[in-house]
DNA sequence: AGGAACTTACTAACAACTAAGTTAATAATC
DNA sequence: GATTATTAACTTAGTTGTTAGTAAGTTCCT
């Protein structure tokens, strides 16, 4: 019934500029790419003109072109380049492991709470590509496909040195945290007055540890107060 | 005019037609609101052309806004339709309340599996309605509210009953589940290889009973079935 | 001189929406 | 019970604005 035969565009452009060649150049793109991003986060890539980017750079359209060939160009590179923060936290999170990258939890949300734009760009941009077939699927695929893989790395790494109970199964863990440090974004940037979204990974934080250490935690009162071992 | 002065539609609109009249009219809108909702949910608000719902439904365009007068007025429609639906599962859980409630996600969690336009449009939609002056926003932050108050009466009744733990938060436990399960639903969406929308909702919810009832759980030998493949 | 980094001017497609007229069914009147 | 009036439910045709992207030329820097 009414087959799908909803082809998106054959991604012919000639893709002028791949990388800049010159100093300002390099500095203009990433003008281009702060401007996109903060665009993209608040009206969507779907829902974001050329001009309005173009604009807040203080250049022309064509001008923006040059730099990214197309629109899609634009969006490939503004996700890339933010997806550097998350990496970020993903080696953060690995080198560290176990239950210790639990308590560090709050710390990763008192950075996402400054920076209310990054979240709120992947939030968007992730719901725009659920569809296989959408320009960035395989990006947003491939990107949980690792996130999960190092949260699921640092339980086993738990369970491994005894800290964490070995019945808990490491690739469902690791989904459960990031779908509800997801959730927690989405509810506070949605109703901030409403959602705390670090009061929550907090409390979701003594959770988890309650849940997976072997040994009860020492009762840390408040916030991520680091304890000596 | 660099400044933003992005003031949306005064709503000025005559709204032609708020109600059908008729009963071919009232069939009609129901055939509408069908295609948008997959529309919407494949593509985005944004992203799908009044055309192509009309297309859909094979009346011309501005048959289609002659009931619904505006593109806005065609989402609000769709948006109050579709919640009718979460509606009814948040009766579901005000009636079981306490523990019984937590037993039973995995019900909703079929449901929802077997209805994934219906998970996407919500996503898609939310993402889109983040920011405050965005059409719907208000609308999403009041269905969150909602659906938070009924989650942490649940909690609450659990506790009242003795079943669950006093010294639980319901708000933020509240804040928490449909954080995970709204986490749930977008990595499945994603990527329905990797995730199992109804196993993570089985393991998430033997985690919250575990983690709130007073008693120890008998070992319910519900599913034993495999992870993901 | 030559290429990087633009600009101006344009196009073709498509967006939401309007105006005005048409069809068909119902409801009211004679 | 046929005719008329009224209305819902459309259609055709057009408006206005915006979109991503192009073509071709210009400025600037090395």
């Amino acid at each position: 019934m009414t087959e799908n035969s909803d082809v998106r565009k054959p991604l012919v452009g000639r893709a002028r500029a791949a990388k800049a060649a010159t100093p300002k150049g390099a500095e203009r793109r990433r003008e281009i790419v702060a401007a996109a991003s903060e665009l993209f986060a608040r009206t969507g890539f779907r829902g974001t003109g050329m001009t309005e980017v173009a604009q807040r750079v203080g250049i022309t359209e064509p001008g923006l072109l040059y730099h990214f060939g197309s629109k899609q160009g634009l969006l490939r590179a503004v996700v890339e380049h933010r997806d550097l923060a998350s990496q970020a936290f993903a080696r953060d999170i690995a080198d560290v492991g176990g239950l210790q990258a639990l308590r560090e939890m709050p710390a990763f949300a008192h950075r996402n709470r400054d920076q209310p734009g990054l979240a709120k760009l992947f939030a968007v941009l992730l719901a725009e590509n659920l569809d296989p077939g959408d320009p960035e699927h395989d990006f947003f695929v491939r990107r949980y496909r690792e996130m999960r893989a190092v949260v699921a790395g640092m339980i086993r790494e738990g369970q491994r040195s005894g800290e964490m109970r070995m019945d808990a199964d490491p690739e469902l863990k690791a989904i459960e945290i990031l779908a509800a440090l997801d959730g927690f974004a989405s509810q506070w940037l949605l109703d901030p007055e409403m959602v705390d979204l670090v009061v929550c990974v907090e409390e979701y934080s003594r959770t988890l540890i309650r849940d997976l250490a072997t040994d009860p935690e020492p009762v840390t009162a408040g916030t991520s107060e680091e304890i000596q071992g």
